[in-house]
DNA sequence: CGAGATTTGTGCGTATGTATT
DNA sequence: AAATACATACGCACAAATCTC
């Protein structure tokens, strides 16, 4: 198990491990994930490979890094509802670091940007906003 | 300049510059980024910083890794307009690396999900699609 | 309060494999 | 066939934040 190189890649195959125990719900909210020095030996590979599973699941979304305290399992916060005004062009992207900074959103959480017919501008963390479609 | 450890990691400092030359338009769509060995020479960093600086700009959706080419500023797409059907809940989030596969979406780009009343769900990649809100 | 253990953050070096040019 | 460039993996070290005692 999780034999190296080729095929998949060791790191991907154990973050599709600690991704199926987050989904399956072994794994909830605010749980901690093995640390990068336990998942190291349970799976005797370096603490780089271990870190990069986790690399993984952070850029899913789905875990938080938290320097001295681990890697825990994100909480998925309420969403509200956004309401463009009409006309508007709603996008999704990636944010910058200033818009994560200003924004506070975690690394994973992509943007909903809804530029309005007079050029005005919104972006919205996307975990915490949705939209309901008229009709 | 780039002095080591914390304020801003070198890594991060690295990327900020890359990013710069894309936004300002020194680099454009299709073209190539130092390669690794180039930023590891210019900066005097080890290999695995200079990669690290570019990973930032991946996650980011402004850059895709061509192994054995390079890496090039990500040509964007034009967007379709994607219509909802009446009183779907639209929300945006970062892609499983399955549905990435299936829907053949490079990293750093979120998906627009729509939930349709009678639960039907479709997935879409946010380069893709954009809406435009009714009245 | 402080001292130590734990855990992530960043950085260095090295090696080998695979894809493209 | 060879050079270039990314892909993955190993190792080590020290810094900073947090937790525990």
């Amino acid at each position: 198990m999780i034999n190296p190189p080729y095929g998949t890649a060791t790191h991907r195959q154990i973050a599709a491990v600690l991704r199926d125990e987050i989904h399956t719900g072994r794994l909830r909210p605010g749980d901690r994930l093995p640390s990068e020095t336990t998942l190291q030996q349970q799976y005797g590979v370096a603490r780089l490979t271990a870190r990069r599973a986790v690399d993984v699941l952070r850029a899913e979304g789905l875990a938080d890094y938290q320097r001295g305290r681990g890697v825990v399992v994100r909480e998925q916060p309420e969403r509200a509802e956004l309401v463009p005004p009409a006309g508007a062009t709603v996008t999704s992207r990636m944010p910058t670091p200033e818009e994560r900074d200003d924004l506070e959103t975690p690394e994973g959480v992509p943007v909903i940007s809804v530029v309005a017919m007079d050029g005005t501008i919104g972006t919205y963390p996307a975990d915490r906003w949705e939209l309901r479609w008229p009709g």
